[in-house]
DNA sequence: GCTTTCTTTGCAAACGTGTGCATGCGTGAT
DNA sequence: ATCACGCATGCACACGTTTGCAAAGAAAGC
């Protein structure tokens, strides 16, 4: 009880085996014969011996553990996203190290460098507001080590992907906006860097036009989605000349901000302005009046990126070029917000 | 570019050097001269070699991993002081090996053995709401491996620890309900297990005691802290013959679900009943009216704990006997919920 | 009793990196 | 010419585990 680390070989010495045989016993070898790996057993399980998975990792070129990159963890739709990944993987016996970039693509690509050094058995990766260039991400991909794309994913880079329909979530926002009346939209989202943000644009628009309802250029606007850019934004719009009636934002901070605003300016909501969020944050039903959101399913879309992922590792899928998308569905969740009557 | 992994080897042939020569100059040793370094960096620059942290954390017995185990990942306050861990280990260049729970001593007890197993370079813990036993982390004390407890801390079991001043919170909580004039102050809060409801528990009796209120026995409730324990809770003490004029809750998602009930029993906030909730939750603010809550400073809570961490890491911080205790301040925000005038 | 077969165990190499020690080379002093 | 010395590099081993192969012993068939 006085070294520090223990290894099979203590354990080999202490029974009069050799290290060979500590090992297969521990590993249900069937070369084994039960007496010696019930002694084996046993003695592992009152001594201070831990398997050293650092050891194990080197000698089979083989890891248990995932690494997960993303922009920023305690964000709401983040944090639930990592919790169902950690959890599927536990059940697998995999461990998961998480990495945010901050939303610096300078330090994601620093941190897909890290994550490789690390020989981790596979990459989940949600990028950037920012990355534009994919590039660094190839080197999974090289040594032929499963990469997972999701939410904020490439543009035209071949990788496996796990998204949320954002175009459908800005095409069903936008419609119903227009179907409560409205006709003039704002749109204040995030960068069109960004996958996600691109595609509720495009939903967007296609309402309008399904509508007959020309796009002003004014009423849109793209920036990091902080509470004081939705204000300012805010601001903006509500000081046209023709003041919107409806406002599709790209996250629930963005609607906050945004209602706190026309509250002050004393607009009514929803009989003047109608509202609509993304992601169906906790505060969206909670706030008065409660607000319409787009409810991702940030729970399930982990964990199919978790199966995605262990399907990958496990060599479950045909390992050619078969590149794998899957799209999680939205649902647009009616509150006060936007509705007279709910 | 058709291997798989690439090794210093890979790179010392190319350069007709030996392995040890590129290994010394990728780690600036002195005794290699500049003009070998600049080639071998340069080589290793346009090349896919990465380094190979597992094989350096098996040859050195050090590690560049820290693992993290916490209750639950998606809590606002975990969340929060996940990504100050993160961020703060990164600066000083370590890896974060994030592990949860689930409120399971079971698991907690598992996932501690695969986080040795793993040969990181400290453990940083919150316990689960259960955890009485921690007999299960002392072979990291053994070992001479970094343990810092946070938030969630063992009772009387020797170890670092950075927590917040819940006897504080408590104390303020309920003396801040009795100046507001509240006599019948209901405290629906964790179980006692938990080191953070027992101090507060305290804080609560204290500040009671001080305003000479006598303790009612059925105003107390003490279950894992989910919405509908709130509510079951809250129908409990406002069937009583005297209702409670004041709610002291373990957290916001309670205090929002007794303000829930108590709106639909007609009761009126803050005129009839006072509410405080607790770790100041993005939806305290946000509600009407809003929550008073207790600020714990997740974020720098978070930052001590990864500082502390890597105090002992580097400097080694002689483990055995002084140990390290830090309490890091709350503060009572004050809303309408508590409050006739903010 | 001898050979074959099966069961159980040990030996030694390998994974990729870091490092103590030895080695070789060039320079300057004697 | 010899020696000492500093500089740059290579050799070989270690970290702890897994695994192909060899081997020893027992059991079984002839």
């Amino acid at each position: 009880m006085k070294k520090l680390s223990y290894t099979i070989k203590d354990i080999a010495v202490e029974l009069g085996l050799s290290h060979s045989t500590v090992s297969r016993a521990l590993n249900n070898h069937p070369h084994i014969s039960q007496q010696t790996k019930d002694r084996v057993k046993e003695l592992v399980e009152k001594s201070d011996y831990r398997h050293n998975a650092v050891a194990a990792s080197l000698r089979n070129s083989k890891s248990k553990m995932v690494g997960l990159l993303v922009p920023r963890i305690s964000m709401y739709f983040q944090s639930t996203v990592i919790t169902a990944i950690q959890n599927k993987l536990h059940e697998h016996g995999y461990n998961l190290m998480v990495c945010q970039s901050n939303d610096s693509p300078e330090i994601e690509k620093e941190l897909v460098n890290e994550l490789f050094s690390s020989r981790i058995a596979g990459l989940i990766v949600s990028t950037t507001l920012y990355t534009t260039d994919f590039s660094h991400f190839d080197i999974f991909q090289r040594a032929n080590i499963p990469l997972v794309f999701y939410d904020r994913v490439p543009k035209s880079h071949p990788a496996h992907k796990v998204l949320g329909d954002d175009y459908q979530g800005g095409y069903l926002s936008t419609k119903h906006l227009l179907e409560q009346g409205c006709r003039h939209i704002a749109h204040i989202s995030g960068p069109l860097t960004c996958s996600i943000y691109r595609h509720r644009y495009a939903g967007y628009q296609d309402a309008l036009a399904e509508f007959d309802v020309p796009l002003d250029p004014a009423l849109v606007h793209f920036q990091e989605l902080s509470k004081e850019n939705a204000i300012k934004a805010s601001e903006a719009v509500f000081a046209l000349p023709v003041r919107p009636d409806g406002v599709f934002a790209g996250n629930d901070t963005t609607a906050i901000g945004v209602m706190q605003h026309a509250k002050q300016l004393g607009i009514a909501i929803p009989s003047q302005l109608k509202i609509v969020g993304y992601s169906n944050d906790p505060r969206a039903e909670i706030i008065e009046p409660s607000i319409t959101s787009v409810e991702q399913f940030p729970y399930e879309m982990g964990e199919q990126a978790a199966i995605l992922m262990l399907d990958l590792i496990m060599d479950k899928i045909s390992p050619g070029r078969n590149l794998i998308s899957l799209t999680t569905p939205i649902e647009l969740v009616k509150r006060q917000s936007s509705c007279l009557q709910v």
